[in-house]
DNA sequence: ATAATAGTGTCTTTCAGACAGTATAGT
DNA sequence: ACTATACTGTCTGAAAGACACTATTAT
């Protein structure tokens, strides 16, 4: 980039610099990324008539080894000392998934010194969205276990106590990550302090059953960040197939914001995000319903 | 966490797993972190009567060897084995500015394997937000030159290419800093790739002048957050000192989002936010105004 | 008196929330 | 015919945007 010949107070070249920087003098962390890998799936009809209903699902691994020897914990892995940490966090989402072209963004770096037995291990974790109907969980090569999990994550309780001069405000968050025979979960506890003058927010794991590290914290920052973006964002359409009906997208909605939304008002705010296209869904023992795109233009 | 005995396929407890782990088997990059600390400081008035102006500041410091010798860089440092991210950029912010309880929060992980000449190096960068009356740069102890600049971010190009089945959206902002002699800038093009089915964005430096490494792009995505979080939380008020009128309240919204705004609506739009006080600030010629104070009750 | 800012009132448009109504397939 | 869903219309009240008006100080 600076390609001068300036030298330092020590009469030093950057090329002479560069040549004898020793990157060895303090020892490292290691680094790694963790994926969250969300999709939406259907459960059965109850009946002819029904729709069936959406749930919100989680991709997570079987730890095979130690530590957390049989408990299950979120994709990743170390990254490589050539490769960006978004190419790792690409490397580890194509071990999983079969599939292309999965939206995926950087969520949070957890940089905690005890938050992995082994050793000092800073993670960057990124979430994935993907579309299941177009989905394939890779065959487990490693004998390693892959399942998704349903999850959901319930603000339980909520305590606000006066300090001097300000507050702080505690929330327990209860997650549940459950898959046929397997029920995990954990127990969030998310500060606010406010000492007058600035806000700071912390989250912390007071309980973890059968979620691996700190990962149940983890998967509740994914699912705070995912319930705001899908507010103010077109991230949605990266959980769907290209056409959908608009009951569908609705229900979509509701399984993130965990809140049951009106049909008329979900149409028209929502009305500039898609178009309408030809096809019906002819399916159950009802009115058939139009199928609608992304609108890309908006 | 998990007491067990359990034992993995080599037969190994976790307490002996542990005690051979070794974590040297893959070279490692290094970890740094860089912090953008914010302020707001006021241009000195041009008449009696006039108002002075607001500007926003961010912390630079000058290279005093390699790489990028004599350019600017944000502050920043490596990570210890021993502390947390966050602990390393309070340090950091500490060695910097000489007051506590300042606002802070993670912005983003920089990952590019070629981003430092020295190393691979992966950098967490953390935004400061102080208030500038309470604030005082701290002696340069290593010599070490630090500045504050005036920053803004302008969109100075944006270009739409049609793809096929997406499109392609370019946007080229121009960053500049500028503090008495020294003019900084750098050319950010930021890229919004949809496939038909999925979003991507990228942020590329594609000129820098006089700052260090890619750092320009890192300040450029700091404002871009700063921007877009005075729009729905209190963060503001992290710049402002305890009391202060509507009219600098409203001076600090704009130049941050960089655009004018009507006084009587943004009255009405952050009423809850703040508590007015019995306080005037009489100071020019005109009319006293009353002093607010942040309501954290809301 | 004047210049500059402080502060308020109100009109219009847009949007969110609530609810009621009509339409249409599959059995 | 019946059931479950598809789809539309409209009322209300809140909030956003635009603009005009009055109030008050230091010089």
């Amino acid at each position: 980039m600076d390609g001068s010949n300036k030298i330092n107070k020590k009469g030093i070249t950057e090329e002479q610099f560069l040549k004898n920087y020793n990157s060895e003098k303090y020892e490292k962390p290691s680094v790694t990324v963790d994926m969250l890998v969300f999709t939406v799936m259907e459960e059965k009809k109850k009946n002819y008539r029904k729709l069936s209903e959406k749930v919100l699902k989680l991709l997570m691994i079987k730890r095979a080894d130690h530590p957390f020897i049989g408990e299950w914990a979120l994709p990743g892995g170390f990254v490589g000392i050539e490769e960006s940490l978004e190419e790792a966090a690409l490397r580890e989402l194509k071990e999983e998934t079969s599939i292309d072209g999965i939206y995926m963004e950087q969520l949070y770096s957890w940089g905690d010194v005890h938050r992995d037995p082994r050793t000092r291990i800073i993670s960057t974790s990124y979430m994935a969205l993907v579309d299941s109907t177009t989905l394939s969980v890779k065959a487990n090569d490693d004998a390693e276990e892959a399942k998704w999990f349903t999850v959901s994550s319930k603000l339980i309780e909520e305590q606000k106590i006066l300090i001097q001069g300000g507050y702080i405000v505690h929330k327990y968050f209860k997650l549940s990550l459950t898959a046929d025979n397997e029920n995990l979960s954990a127990m969030v506890k998310k500060t606010i302090t406010y000492n007058g003058k600035t806000f700071k927010t912390e989250r912390e794991l007071i309980e973890s059953k059968g979620i691996a590290f700190d990962h149940g914290k983890i998967i509740d920052y994914a699912i705070e960040r995912l319930r705001n973006k899908i507010e103010y964002t077109g991230i949605v359409f990266n959980l769907m197939p290209q056409f959908f009906t608009m009951t569908e997208l609705q229900q979509v909605y509701e399984i993130i914001l965990d809140k049951e939304l009106l049909k008329a008002n979900f149409r028209r705010k929502i009305a500039d995000l898609v178009v309408e296209t030809n096809e019906y869904k002819k399916d159950a023992g009802h009115r058939p319903s139009k199928l609608f795109k992304y609108n890309p233009n908006y």
